[in-house]
DNA sequence: ATACCATATCGCCATTTAGCAATAGTCCCA
DNA sequence: TGGGACTATTGCTAAATGGCGATATGGTAT
């Protein structure tokens, strides 16, 4: 009953879908250290305003991020921790490949 | 320091765009039952044959799954349960949101 | 050798999408 | 009431990719 029909599956790939985006992740890291107006993430980003706008939409359309409009700016601030355990999940599988990887390396020299 | 550079930002990407293709959570998924040729995963998804092939080298691409050849079947298996602690995660998230979607609407009839 | 099954790969098409420039909308202040 | 800063949207292009049929490759038995 693990993962079940289609349907749900569905749902689910969309979500990794949205992490699926050094942009977006970026993002998110960027607002785990504090909420921020689009501009400041544009700046922290080197990113391109048109673009910082349009990843935030997605990740609000996706309920990983809060919008609240405080005079002129937008600020965005996390709504999902849950986050940053999938990507540690993932950091430790690829560091777990890469000594994998070195030590097959040392085993033929 | 948790997330890093975008370098590293690319790769725990790269892992997630593995995971957001409901035909590749569905072969995980399958897999997790047990060990399977690929004709039993043609059979089982429902898929094409050509299809799965490909799906199932991007997952070996990815460290995700084993190959191993008996006579002419080749039997793939799990090489990661991390990706259902993953899709735990990402489940609950969606029940959350679900359930927080269904209070709204009974407090307003 | 031959026929056959299982698997992998190739070429192709349709769809999706990140990024960009330009523009529209929104809010504040002088 | 303008002007300016901030943000969202639109139209576009280039690249990536899922899925398909057809074909190639590999392994087995007769």
């Amino acid at each position: 009953m693990s993962l079940p029909d289609r349907p749900h599956l569905e749902k689910v790939t969309k979500l990794f879908g949205v992490l699926a985006e050094p942009t977006r992740l970026a993002i998110l890291q960027a607002l785990k250290e504090a909420p921020m107006p689009v501009k400041d993430l544009v700046e922290t980003l080197h990113a391109k305003q048109a673009n910082v706008s349009k990843q935030l939409g997605i990740l609000h359309d996706a309920g990983l991020v809060e919008r609240k409009r405080e005079g002129t700016l937008t600020v965005y601030s996390l709504r999902e921790t849950m986050i940053f355990d999938l990507c540690k999940l993932v950091c430790d599988k690829l560091r777990r490949d890469a000594e994998e990887q070195l030590a097959a390396l040392e085993r033929m020299p």
